[in-house]
DNA sequence: AGTAACGTTAACGTTAACGTAAGGTCTTCC
DNA sequence: GGAAGACCTTACGTTAACGTTAACGTTACT
């Protein structure tokens, strides 16, 4: 171990986490003018991120790709109008958090029909695709 | 029965079934300059949108609530690059249907693993929330 | 201590997915 | 048959979520 490497104090840079993540340093240091995540600094100014830093940043990923906006998912993980006071914010935030639990829920049987939608168009494809190879070479 | 009313070929105006889905009559234009849908139109050139055209832009919606973008879209329902060989257009469809497929399944763990972080996220808010409490009337 | 590789902010550019406004056409209902 | 209301196309505006320079500071290595 050279220095500072502790197996439970694991940080990254920016771009270490970015390649882990496989999204730009950009859209990280984005999320953060957004509000969602807040690592700490280096005395030189350079973000450090932990694990926990990580998690929520998959979880912010998890989010996107079901649709939620970054505004969304920035209420959803309390973080937002930090400007009010503690209690009423994290009261907000626990209302926001169940309604997209609920979201969630929905969401599961919703894909269960795009699948079957999916599965329907494909049958249809391959059928449309049996005519025509039939047309073709009769 | 007034004259064109025969349940089974019930038709819908652009606007009557913007309202039905929630969305905009703008949408499901667009939807259409993108090659999503393509309704039949009146003699007087308005816009026909039968039961199938229903079903197809639920598909669409049901797509994008999950993250798709619309050119993904097209191209899981077979609609894209309409200027090459049909059977080349359906194999590639179907071909590309399959890995939505997948990704689908993904999904359904990924949701799950969502559903997990997000109850994370409410625990730890609760459990903040009762400190506050307990500091504010001790 | 020099320098390559990486990090920082600031600011402008880009793309997808519509919104909106303008000006004209259809349909419907009296 | 004429006015209201819904529909049409065209075109420019808007917003979210980054991408892309530019101009400069920091870290790591030799």
């Amino acid at each position: 171990m050279t220095s500072q490497e502790n197996r439970t104090k694991q940080t990254f840079t920016i771009s270490q986490l970015a390649a882990q993540l496989d999204i730009s340093p950009r859209a990280i240091r984005f999320y953060e003018e957004k509000g969602l995540i807040s690592p700490r600094r280096t005395p030189g100014n350079q973000r450090i991120y932990t694990a926990k830093d990580r998690a929520r940043l998959k979880l912010i990923l998890r989010g996107k790709r079901f649709g939620f906006s970054l505004d969304e998912i920035a209420e959803m993980i309390g973080m937002a109008d930090t400007d009010v006071d503690e209690v009423a914010q994290i009261e907000k935030s626990l209302a926001y958090g169940r309604r997209k639990l609920e979201e969630i829920r929905d969401r599961m049987r919703d894909l269960i029909l795009l699948e079957q939608d999916l599965l329907a168009v494909q049958k249809k494809l391959e059928k449309r695709l049996e005519e025509l190879k039939r047309e073709g070479k009769p």
